[in-house]
DNA sequence: CATATAGCTTACGTAAAGGTCAAGTATAAA
DNA sequence: TTTATACTTGACCTTTACGTAAGCTATATG
């Protein structure tokens, strides 16, 4: 039986190379989307292989534009039923379905909100060009 | 020489008949966005045609998605010299055309995200196939 | 006159995503 | 051993756009 050697790294050093304070590692951690960390004799946080490739999965849904309020309700899903993936594989798919068409929605409403925008930016043109507008 | 006669509204009715809260109107003036606007002989606000224009105009930049602190910026150059909307609208052009970029881009990203979602939806598909998903 | 309704000001509460500070602990280097 | 970092928890601060409540005034109506 082998020993595994994981290579363990501190919040501080994570932090670093993530591009983001530790205080936004514990705060992830503080609302249940990290999950608790191992901690060292003096209580210190380290993290795993797996733990930093699910910050990173965190920090990439962030930047798209999804908020820690949304994953939160993913994280459920993932977390209820860790052990087995193929009896969550199903409902895994039936949320990113879910996802697909809550972005397929965002991105209409955006793709609306342009329109506006540059509908009124060219009426707002006009009057620069001593266009009379009609009152609405 | 004829007096105006101007029709005015209280803040309960105007809010009323736009949709908002008095609350939201008192708001706008407490930042500087309504200016102070006449009072009655108890204190009550009134409003003319001229200020629910301008409310019009605030709530419709509001619903572009411009912010009320970016509005604010707008309202210096627009209170400085009222009469003149030439001056307000080459900077509101800018900020519309900042907003333009900022949706583009947000689609952009969300057009992203619905491709990685696919793609894991796809990955994810295949276990239950059966098929050996790569590491990544 | 009493009540109802609308208005007034002051001021604290809220959500999101952390920032920042305080006070204490642990570990490594000089 | 002293000093310098890095880490810990706890708790209050920040911004945006108002919500909400308290306590008071003004106007309309029965």
């Amino acid at each position: 039986m082998e020993i595994k050697q994981e290579k363990l790294v501190q919040i501080g050093e994570l932090a670093k190379t993530l591009g983001i304070t530790t205080r936004t590692i514990r705060y992830y951690e503080e609302i249940g989307l990290m999950g608790p960390s191992e901690r060292l004799g003096g209580g210190t946080r380290t993290y795993n292989r797996d733990d930093i490739l699910r910050l990173k999965f965190i920090l990439k849904l962030k930047e798209l534009g999804i908020s820690l309020k949304e994953m939160q309700e993913l994280a459920k899903n993932f977390d209820i039923n860790q052990q087995s993936f193929g009896t969550i594989t199903p409902k895994l798919l039936e949320i990113l379905d879910g996802h697909i068409s809550k972005v397929d929605q965002k991105i209409a409403n955006l793709a609306s909100l342009r329109k506006e925008i540059v509908d009124y930016r060219s009426r707002i043109s006009d009057i620069l060009q001593g266009h009379v507008p009609e009152v609405s």
